[in-house]
DNA sequence: ATTTATTTGAGGTACGTACATCAAGTCAAG
DNA sequence: CTTGACTTGATGTACGTACCTCAAATAAAT
């Protein structure tokens, strides 16, 4: 059996109205028993019950998901991890609820960030772009008490405790070092696709792929270019970098959005034999994957990341730890042989 | 507010003594009754809370962990996510508990493993080659009422559903694959190596090895050979493979303990310019990830398992269904990019 | 109609914790 | 000594569920 805060309050001497006291930070008790205390719960490996205890809180938490509204494959995948954990009772005591800002109006973004307190919500987790109005409205949101975990790609002004999503540098070291493992010949150009590169993600992952090719290879990397989720546009860099680089050798999709370049590939490059690597993973990523169209994803499994979330704001909620080695999230390297289901 | 056991009382005009026989499968309720209860957890998406059910119960689950005792690294990385778990008392209301078995004596394993009952073991995860008499010891066990996970390397006597770990076949196939695509000449021989192949997954990872190259490459793949976690066979087995086979580009270290074969490859094997790849992530294949001795880990997470184990116990004991995603476990590729922390 | 079996209800206690209220104790400054 | 501030204890209710007992209602069989 589990010591509990009758046995702490036996063995420090106390009642257990003091005991609650300390554990729970309520003024009005003398220091030595404090230390008494403390010392019982040592003495006694003491470890809270947090079930039993947001029980008798009896007040649930509700979390909010702040995601893109021009939703790609992969935020949908989040969307569908968010309504899985709901169905599924994971969430224990909280409430999940999903909110749409438009990534491309950092203006609207900072209102809605701005409409949120404690009054009708508990925590956030928000999935945007950096842009200075998004991150003063988050520090202000911080400031009103309501904790905020920027999701997938960090916003700086957040502490590293507070990004749930993989390292986007080291992500793109990984994607750099595949591409350059997977090329057959030692030299020629490797493009970089992505949706826009004003995510830190995107940036952060440039920043990686080079850093390895920098050093190791001389192979030419070329300048990022954005599709902005313009299928028109996408067809246009693909088509355009067919013709100016006849030595091109592989294609860095880089933001999470991956459909509009593969389906520009699938459209002008079919027969060149390029090693593609992209991120995350979706139904078509996945059968792209199978067929040999994608050589190798960069994944995060977005079950974990929306777990990770509650987790985390409701350990910042009941002011406990967490769990450190359970919150890391991996970056999943998937090939054909180890994706499955 | 989600609903509990009261509104559905309320909605399906019962008490709260029928709805309690209903949810728990406890005799005596007509079978309308039970259909209108049922309606009622439709209508309204009832869902019970586990956390007060267990509380409520008060029967602390106790499991035990049964890993070899001639542990390797892995198995010593399994143990720390036991302890970090219990520690951080994720367990909620069960406890963990670890024994020892001899891996290459199946006839005390099984002795152990016949000594547990309902009265001294809620549940079992075992870690075990395959063997008929640890087979049937483990078929009893289960017919004794105490659900039995097979962990790491899985017993086929039990179904999928109570495996805990990487399926086996696709990791050999993900190491084939990554050992192929790291190859820069188009053939060679590439060695085998464990610590034995009376284990399912070592079995099972060669079959998946094979599998790729057989069909796409003209490198030879040579026997496996086994070091039964001796030193000196380690080193035996490299000193002759390298006199053997000029023409070795690759090393395949198959099982779990990566240690023997490495020291046996840093004494021999310093500067051939050997593809390694190998399995799990420890202290000692994290250097050698990191230094370059070893080209690509094949690994899983051990806290992963470890929490999966007990999620799925709890669930059977508590006869509750678990959500899927969550417990599948990812077949990690690890290079020097993507291994933090 | 009587007996018997089945089904349902009502009510209680318990789990470990949070939170509230009120009384009573200690202690030091005035 | 009195006053007030601080500290501690005692006691209660609540959370959602499990599990127990006993009585009452209903249905089925004789």
């Amino acid at each position: 059996m589990k010591p509990t805060i009758k046995d702490l309050a036996k063995t420090a001497g106390v009642s257990l109205a003091t005991i609650d006291r300390v554990l729970n930070n309520r003024p009005g008790v003398a220091k030595k028993t404090q230390e008494a205390v403390n010392h019982a719960v040592e003495e006694l490996g003491y470890q809270r019950n947090y079930a039993a205890a947001a029980l008798s809180r009896n007040k649930y938490l509700k979390f909010l998901f702040a995601l893109p509204s021009r939703g790609s494959d992969f935020v949908r995948q989040i969307e569908n991890s968010i309504h899985e954990m709901e169905a599924s009772g994971y969430g224990g005591m909280s409430r999940n609820d999903l909110i749409y800002i438009d990534e491309n109006n950092p203006h609207e973004v900072a209102m809605v960030v701005g409409g949120l307190s404690k009054s009708n919500c508990d925590g956030l987790a928000i999935m945007a772009i950096e842009h200075p109005e998004i991150r003063d409205s988050i520090t202000r949101l911080k400031e009103r008490g309501v904790p905020v975990i920027s999701l997938v790609s960090n916003q700086v002004s957040n502490g590293i405790s507070d990004f749930v999503g993989i390292p986007n540098f080291a992500a793109g070291q990984t994607a750099g070092r595949l591409m350059l493992r997977f090329q057959t010949s030692s030299s020629g150009a490797i493009a970089v696709v992505t949706n826009t590169i004003s995510s830190n993600d995107s940036l952060e992952r440039r920043r990686g792929l080079d850093s390895v090719f920098s050093t190791q290879s001389a192979h030419l990397i070329l300048p990022t270019t954005e599709h902005f989720n313009s299928s028109g546009r996408a067809q246009d860099i693909v088509r355009k970098l067919l013709k100016a680089r006849p030595d091109l050798t592989g294609i860095y999709i880089m933001g999470s959005e991956a459909r509009l370049p593969l389906e520009a590939l699938s459209r002008y490059a079919r027969d060149c034999n390029l090693v593609v690597v992209a991120h995350e993973l979706t139904n078509l990523t996945k059968r792209a994957l199978e067929d040999g169209r994608i050589d190798a994803l960069i994944a995060q499994d977005t079950g974990h990341l929306v777990r990770s979330c509650v987790r985390k704001l409701k350990a910042i909620c009941e002011q406990r730890p967490t769990l450190f080695s359970q919150e890391k999230v991996r970056i999943e390297i998937l090939i054909k042989e180890n994706m499955y289901e």
